[in-house]
DNA sequence: CTGAAAGCGCTTACAG
DNA sequence: CTGAAAGCGCTTACAG
């Protein structure tokens, strides 16, 4: 059924119609009635590619995402990925996934080259910006999930420096000051921030961070272990984990060698990926809604499309859950 | 640029620049040519959503996935997703994401019904298959990766029957006797094959199955403690576990209470998840191309959709990879 | 081998 | 408030 077929069995034209769906324009209330009553009726629904051929839009978004990410960021990206496909779907888009690996940006420029998206979302802060770059000398609308290096890159972010300040700062005030901080790549700008604030927070309290007690850049899960038994030797009160993968590794050898948490080492993380969701003790966190920032992002995005005015940068909230892992 | 651009800088109609660059209809091969070069020089791409329109296409399709998957799955779709892609990249189509859960099928619903995509992937082997259901009521064309109920469905999967049968041939030849099975859930079908092809590699070695040994529909991840004392109190040989997130929480309570392995029991594997790629010892387990396994899916959908001759059942291979934690 | 024309199913100035 | 007509950028019988 096309919207000719109703024009035809209604008796009006096709003008009218369209009118009706879209609501623009100026239309008879009695009329418009009739077409919507019709067309719930029959049940008819109009074609998004005929629409989009008519307006040169496609009601597409493509997300990106890297083709090789590690299986400690899966949960991040399904999450976010609901959050984005539903806050799409309730604005009448659709998602079409975009796999980048290596910088191999083929899949991408395929898609944009032959029109079948009006917007990006790039799913990962990015060191060197291949993407961000290339969609900006296209000129193709996009928003990242996550901060990015550029202040010109609208983007949507959870305010890790606050959190990771906060939460460090909560320790200290409860007089747990000797603190050891296991770390990921310095490179990635989050990691940067969690850093930054976690000395923040030192500052404001007015204590030297003990810079022997930072293991950061540990790429290699293997060095893990050793860390920890250095941690131990050094008599650190708690052990920050910057994020949830790092923190797994840091509790089963804890476990292993039935050292008692809180007792004799607290134990706490930058990040909470429900990866330690039913650990024994509970491990005190950061909880950070992603399903919200998907879709606060692709709300973000859409508007820009839709030419609405966009904040350059939002930053979202986040939640310290102080748990059993650091009691005294 | 359109082909009407196109057409009036050569001096020829849009019929002609439309053919060659389709390569449907007869057309003079020094024309073609000269349109050709064109194209390059001036970098055109059609507009793939003019053409949808024109054949009433969208060269898009759907890869429908569970909202609400566990952790567990994650590399799985992962991996499986990036196969799709990238064969439907190479193809020409875009892959739209459809997240459903709990049986909410509003987001493929609208889909289909505005015309956005030409077929569907399911990714999971359905149960009560509701979305299949919708699918054939709504003749929508669709393949599933995993193994379906009805045969009437397309369907691409691994053979898990048979590697399963293959891995506890190879130990009861090796004199592993006491096997110990821990899986879960017997509802969902490739836990059904696995078991399937454990008890036939029993039978074809005339030795009978230790029912006492098996412990199936293990949701609750907190009883595998118990088990594996029950196991190790029952003096089995090995134990396999159906997939590697059991396995993990096998090799973690044996871990803790430092029982060695091989020496004190042997452990493998029904599947490779790469959670357990790093472990020590090395387990042996059974290997599955998972990204093969969307590539092969997304080029039976495309065939499907091309109206060419598809097999119903196409069943893709495995590896058994014998490693350490087998050695006798 | 090539082209004029109709069509895919919508939208949107323009005129009334 | 409503409609005829042109247009979005392609494809494809049909005719030559």
């Amino acid at each position: 059924m096309t919207i000719d077929d109703i024009a035809r069995d209604l008796g009006i034209s096709k003008t009218t119609v369209s009118r009706a769906i879209s609501g623009k324009g100026r239309i008879g209330q009695e009329t418009r009635d009739r077409v919507l009553r019709y067309i719930e009726e029959n049940n008819y629904r109009p074609s998004a590619i005929a629409k989009g051929l008519a307006q040169s839009k496609t009601f597409n978004i493509a997300f990106v995402m890297p083709g090789d990410y590690s299986n400690a960021d899966l949960p991040f990206f399904q999450k976010c990925m609901w959050g984005i496909s539903t806050m799409a779907s309730q604005r009448d888009y659709d998602v079409i996934i975009s796999m980048v690996d290596e910088g191999n940006l083929s899949q991408l420029v395929r898609m944009i080259d032959h029109h079948k998206i009006d917007g990006v979302i790039l799913s990962r802060t990015l060191e060197k910006d291949e993407v961000a770059s290339y969609l900006m000398t296209g000129n193709v609308p996009f928003v990242t999930v996550g901060s990015a290096e550029e202040d010109s890159i609208i983007q949507v972010d959870n305010d890790h420096f606050g959190a990771c300040r906060e939460l460090t700062s909560i320790l200290l005030h409860k007089g747990i000051r000797k603190i050891a901080l296991i770390g990921g790549s310095t490179n990635v700008i989050v990691n940067q921030k969690r850093l930054l604030g976690f000395r923040e927070a030192y500052m404001k309290a007015g204590i030297p961070v003990d810079n022997s007690l930072l293991y950061l850049d540990i790429e290699n899960t293997g060095r893990i272990e050793g860390i920890v038994e250095e941690i131990l030797a050094k008599n650190a009160d708690c052990i920050v984990c910057m994020d949830d993968f790092i923190c797994s590794y840091v509790l089963n050898k804890l476990d292993k060698d039935h050292i008692k948490i809180p007792e004799e080492i607290k134990v706490a993380s930058f990040y909470n990926s429900s990866v330690l969701e039913q650990h024994q003790p509970a491990i005190t966190e950061l909880k950070f809604d992603v399903a919200e920032l998907g879709m606060v992002c692709c709300n973000t995005l859409l508007d820009y499309i839709d030419k609405k005015e966009v904040k350059q940068k939002t930053l979202l909230g986040y939640e310290v859950l102080m748990k059993e892992s650091t009691k005294n």
